[in-house]
DNA sequence: CCTGCTATGTGCGGTAACCCTCGTATGCTG
DNA sequence: CAGCATACGAGGGTTACCGCACATAGCAGG
């Protein structure tokens, strides 16, 4: 496996110091992740936990009349499963993977001997559990108060920073899923995008042309989320504060 | 101070072992909560962390437009200030008190002293803090799918469950501000619920006369976070897989 | 008891997003 | 290359909520 594909492509693995990551490199385990593949159902039992590297998934509720909208999405900065550090073990909502690719996984039990060693990992879990309690925070924010437009900005901003490319290979209808609008919706604001030259797509692929384009266009909550996620988990290998910081 | 404002009034403090709790008794302090308090700035440093007893504390975040919309709420059940122990020190969000009382607050230094004890103390407050993901998850989905007056009867029985007794002393103005909707929204549900017969109000006090009738109109996610709560955190104490879990 | 502040009630136009339906065309598959 | 599933586009009626403006009514302070 080249180095595009290593688990340091994990922004959380990538952060361990030498020591801990060669402690559980062994035991990490590279798997494919397919578009639509469930990791975990609403209430289901942890086994694993998910370090992505070219996956994308989404944390999302099914409501029951059946609809559904995403809570949050986990990709290569992140790692799916918290719960189980955190003690729940499952959660209300569901994992299911929305762009193909692949990422690590880890033993619950080996995951929770590195946490209870409350060392840089438990640090970092815990940093990386409250920058999604921020980004679950803004999506009910825009939930609220932006038009579907803006959240589709947001959206398409957050899972490009998510991939190497600027193309996004999923559809219109997808997109809706996940943010729990009609399709419709999603094909008018893209129309607009698109007319307006920042982004071009066709059946299934979205090309962004135009990153700053789309920004003008989003609302606050993508900047919140990037900058929150920025200092909570930005060379955080370099910063002393990250062990200091929990004993003072 | 009598029992009805004792520190086993907040949950929290209550499910702590008896050893646990007498290490940091001494150090509780009793404070007064009135009615819009900022208990924390949007990124601002934490000194304390707070427990409330009578008080309910809203979490909210506030756009640059100056609009606002609440994030979360945490009474008697919870504790203010888990950015601490997370890692992150501070949120965008602000927290400010929406009905005035009591609290007890304890110096952060103390309260990291606690957490990497890694005892029960660290359980509760990650469990607590995973029942406050569902909860912040749930505003989301509730914010993109339901009605207002299915989330205004989500969020009188969400704070009804935090106080003693039947009767929430505040404004429509209020309630509009915290689900982040027009005041005249608020008036035309609470104008039917009263109708109904489920609730009566005057001038800035709202009693709530049948619980199960604003049960019944309020969507699914009330249920999800009180069960989820309920799973999380109640009878933690009899529980020996708070501990073992852990370790699994 | 009066005065004035503030909480609540109401009405009206505007609009964004909904629901449903159907037409069109793209790109995979055999 | 033909066929077909499915992704996208477009239109029309409906609704919930918004924004504003203003009327009424409860309550506190003088």
């Amino acid at each position: 496996m080249d180095s595009s594909q290593g688990p340091n492509q994990n922004h959380l693995l990538a952060a361990l110091p030498t020591a801990e990551f060669h402690r559980i490199a062994p035991h990490l385990e590279l798997v494919a992740m397919p578009l639509g593949e469930v990791l975990y159902e609403s209430s289901g039992q942890l086994q694993h936990v998910y370090f992505p590297t070219t996956a994308i998934v989404s944390m999302h509720y099914v409501m029951e009349n059946g609809a559904s909208s995403e809570i949050a999405g986990v990709g290569n900065e992140g790692v799916l499963g918290i719960s189980l550090f955190m003690g729940g073990n499952t959660t209300p909502s569901r994992a299911v993977v929305y762009t193909g690719g692949y990422g690590y996984r880890l033993k619950a039990r080996l995951l929770m001997q590195e946490f209870n060693r409350a060392d840089i990992m438990q640090r970092l879990l815990l940093r990386y559990a409250q920058a999604l309690m921020t980004q679950i925070s803004q999506t009910a924010v825009c939930n609220r108060h932006h038009s579907v437009e803006q959240q589709l900005c947001r959206w398409l901003l957050l899972t490009l920073d998510r991939l190497p490319s600027n193309e996004l290979v999923m559809t219109q209808e997808l997109i809706a899923n996940m943010l729990g609008v009609r399709r419709e919706g999603i094909t008018e604001a893209a129309g607009r995008m698109q007319q307006a030259g920042f982004i071009s797509y066709r059946r299934g692929h979205i090309s962004v042309l135009d990153r700053s384009g789309l920004e003008t266009r989003a609302c606050e909550c993508y900047a919140v989320v990037k900058k929150e996620h920025h200092r909570l988990l930005c060379d955080v290998r370099n910063r002393q504060e990250l062990l200091s910081s929990s004993h003072s």
